[in-house]
DNA sequence: TAAGATTGACGCCTCAATCTTT
DNA sequence: AAAGATTGAGGCGTCAATCTTA
């Protein structure tokens, strides 16, 4: 069921009129405002923190953990996109970057050779092990800390609603 | 006050163990996936879908309206800058691709000859008018719609509480 | 023909250096 | 010297075309 808003006043303008004088205060304009705000945020303190402690980019370590977590320590290029809400080239490309660096490396897949694993090697095992508590501690600082327990788990409901958004639209899924 | 979440069983592991298999679950990571996600998936349909309808990438759509709401319609490209939550560089280069549909114009600061104001045009406020209805319409059935309102107000109250962070790193802020 | 992955072209951003004005 | 804006170099992602295998 789709919510409609109720009508506001200001939606309503004569053309050419001007312009949305109003449109600044509109209540979904300002909660998707804080939305990317809030990502942006949070993603450039915690990409640097981890960069400059680690020498790890943010986009990695979350590679890493799925990889991690995945059976056999492995995942298809597709199913790593997925993961990560890239494309497809996308993907190849920062597992090029990632091999360069030898976190990860490239293992056929015998059941289905159009596919490619891409799988953590003991270097990039060890690589989020490091990483690991100096993102958790910087999670803990900037996203836990500064919400009480209702407040964090309001907010993992209204993500989770918004995540299984039939309409929704990922690239590699 | 900085909540120190309970130490899990998870964290502490052998160095050069498996790997963190429970790291996966951790909440922490969990919220920040959901959060990452979630802003993915939004910007990405909205974007395409106003990109689609009117031809205007959603950063514009959000420069036009901060211009729109601002005093006599413009602001310096520092502010700009802050409001967008991207760098002084990134600004101009933005500012740039707008003057060139002529969404924008760039005026002499009088009182500060440094600055630069960026200006709304006749044309900027016509292609605001025109993808306003397209993106609230958009913002109703990918962010209203899948929420009730005990859901979105907990949501900006979380999200407000986050952007409120005193440790917070803007680019232009 | 379709699916999985890669590549080339390109868009958009950041960083650091630079220029102008304060 | 410091602040506002711009520029060049470079990183990272998308899109569309392509290649290989099903």
């Amino acid at each position: 069921v789709v919510v409609q808003s109720e009508q506001r006043p200001e939606d309503q303008q004569a053309p050419g009129s001007n312009t949305c004088a109003g449109l600044a205060d509109d209540e979904r304009l300002a909660l998707m405002r804080l939305l990317v705000g809030t990502h942006a945020r949070l993603t450039r303190v915690l990409g640097s923190e981890l960069e400059r402690a680690c020498g790890l980019p943010l986009t990695w370590f979350v590679a890493l953990v799925r990889l991690a977590s995945a059976p056999d320590n492995r995942l298809t290029m597709g199913e790593l996109s997925s993961e990560l809400a890239l494309t497809s080239g996308g993907v190849t490309r920062m597992v090029d970057r990632m091999v360069e660096r030898q976190l990860v490396e490239r293992q056929h897949c015998p059941s289905d050779r159009r596919s490619v694993y891409v799988a953590l090697t003991a270097q990039g095992a060890n690589a989020l092990d490091e990483a690991t508590a100096t993102h958790l501690e910087g999670l803990d600082r900037h996203l836990i800390g500064p919400l009480n327990e209702t407040d964090r788990i309001a907010l993992v409901v209204a993500l989770t609603k918004l995540g299984t958004d039939p309409t929704g639209g990922c690239p590699g899924g």
